[in-house]
DNA sequence: TTTTATTATGACCAGTCGGTCGGTCATAAT
DNA sequence: ATTATGACCGACCGACTGGTCATAATAAAA
């Protein structure tokens, strides 16, 4: 019989190397050609793994977020004091939108076009689906560090999970941006220590 | 002679008409053609009054940010305090957020672009001129609360207005994607008011 | 070796892109 | 009335787009 080649993991391939064209051009001007060239196959062969542009959109979501999470959790596995890992999470946060910045721009890049677009398609979902988990397991967190009395119990855990989602990823924007090169270690323990102070 | 029409006016409306598309489709994926057709005007017309399409980047980053600042001023005018100056910046910046989600959504775009584009472009350095006065402005009025004792002397007002800056776009972010319906105002001052005390 | 199902390919398609160009038109100065 | 000039336009260009498809290559089964 033919040769068998496992789709799925040439799918997750081809989608990291389309993930460098798009960190440089966007989604949109990156074509198929650019892709399958540096991919190296034949354009035909795109369409076998992927049934049209939009279906590389969803896999790339799920790299996206895999790679991230994956960088994430190495940072801070073995934090058991949940106000450490709430620090850590903020920290280390910022410090990989340095780091993974391919991915923050990607990722950039999708999340305009999933508020663009006004149809609930399968990347915009997922894309949803990942920011939700995200805001559940701070949650999560947040409630483990009340039940320590190390935050006011009257504090609304989902109001301050939601508030560090948007700073990581506001501090890792204007950073970008701006270039700005102060140092993050020493902001984030700052901005984190007048959150924690605030939050007592 | 000729009638004259006011080159400048033109593009700033032009810009405008393009922004209600680039805010649907992304600036990457609006044509040239669409655009004149909206404004009501002939294509070879818009070489009259752009350079090229990346000209008209350069207007829009102008007109969006001139509207986005307007408006802010409009919502904290005539506030003397400076804590509640900034108790206000992150409230209705926040809710500006959903008011001109247009807006917001054509300023990922282009922060997406500026950051891919590794040339300095002029809309990129205008982008970064916008953001380094925000930041400045807001630092500003942190040093007046300091003076008057409402946050402690030794906080880095810069790190604080980076921080506010950076609440507010992740929160108009966040808010976009997850179409999160929880009332703004309320985990507006939620936030502030762990931060204030934080600061204290 | 032959067969056969799968994978791989690039020429090809209809359509769109940004940008140019020659030329028309309206108007204001003469 | 004539003329000069900027405003305005859409046909046209070469390059490129996402997607298709007939065909070629591959490699296991017969």
């Amino acid at each position: 019989m033919p040769k068998i080649v496992d789709k799925q993991a040439r799918r997750k391939e081809i989608a990291k190397t389309a993930m460098n064209l798009f960190a440089q051009k966007g989604f949109d001007s990156t074509s198929i050609r650019e892709i399958t060239s540096c991919a190296g196959m034949g354009k035909g062969s795109f369409y076998d793994y992927f049934k049209d542009k939009e279906d590389l959109l969803n896999e790339t979501v799920h790299v996206l977020f895999s790679e991230w999470s994956a960088a994430l959790a190495l940072k801070i596995k073995d934090i058991d004091d949940p106000v450490m890992q709430l620090q850590r999470l903020l920290q280390e946060g910022a410090k990989l939108g340095d780091e993974l910045e391919q991915l923050m721009i990607v990722y950039i890049d999708i999340w305009r076009r999933s508020v663009s677009q006004k149809d609930n398609s399968e990347y915009s979902k997922t894309l949803q689906f990942f920011l939700i988990n995200y805001k559940k397991a701070i949650s999560t967190i947040v409630d483990a560090a009340k039940a320590q009395g190390k935050i006011r119990k009257n504090a609304d855990s989902s109001a301050i999970a939601t508030t560090l989602l948007a700073l990581v990823d506001g501090l890792c924007l204007h950073r970008m941006i701006l270039k700005d090169k102060m140092d993050i270690n020493r902001v984030s323990s700052d901005i984190f220590s007048i959150l924690l102070n605030g939050m007592k």
